[in-house]
DNA sequence: GGCTCGATCTTG
DNA sequence: AAGATCGAGCCC
């Protein structure tokens, strides 16, 4: 097994600052997952940073309602939410409470216990065992947190626009994905 | 109460 | 190119 160093886990402060960052910075980071005595590790290789509620393609756009409550409250937290009636998708929250900012966790490179495709918000969640039961969890926790870990090549980030948002207008073409250029499971080249 | 439409993925 | 599948959001 490839030798990883768990020991760094990323504290709130880490997401308490500007999303554009979180996201890029979370390029090369790990996302833990324990599944009782299970661990399932992934290295993250896409994202997407969605701006808050004047970001038409931003869940918050529809401003504070029972969906977007967690997309509302404190960093550091997870926002899971059903898309097309059967896949679930992972965000992280972050700024200062009540922006509805987040980060959409998109694709993994597998490192450790994980068996199924990650390519993919859908498929990541499938693969860890995400659903909504994990909706407003302490991204801190034992259960789902994330790990510090270096990233080879900065100069390999890219940034694009977004996927499936083309309901947003001009925000769709923002340039708000992130993702490492080159690498196998990144969802779309 | 009913209608529409997804921050997706698979199959043909 | 289109289907699976269902709840949130919105309008009545």
């Amino acid at each position: 097994m490839e030798p990883v160093d768990l020991s760094k886990r990323l504290q709130l402060s880490f997401y308490q600052r500007d999303t554009q960052l979180v996201a890029r910075e979370l390029l090369g980071k790990l996302l833990v997952r324990r599944v009782g005595d299970e661990l399932r590790v992934g290295r993250i290789v896409e994202v997407e940073a969605y701006l808050g509620p004047q970001d038409l393609a931003a869940h918050s756009s529809k401003g504070l309602t029972k969906r977007t409550r967690v997309l509302f409250g404190p960093a550091g937290h997870a926002y899971v939410y059903l898309v097309y009636g059967m896949y679930w998708c992972l965000n992280v929250v972050t700024e200062a409470e009540g922006s509805g900012t987040a980060v959409l966790l998109r694709a993994l490179e597998p490192v450790r216990g994980i068996g199924a495709r990650t390519q993919g918000p859908g498929l990541l969640c499938r693969a860890l065992g995400i659903d909504g039961e994990l909706n407003g969890q302490d991204l801190t926790s034992e259960e789902l947190h994330q790990v510090d870990a270096p990233l080879a090549d900065p100069a390999l980030i890219v940034a694009k626009s977004r996927i499936g948002v083309e309901y947003a207008k001009e925000w769709a073409r923002l340039p708000l994905r992130f993702y490492l250029a080159g690498n196998p499971y990144v969802s779309r080249s």
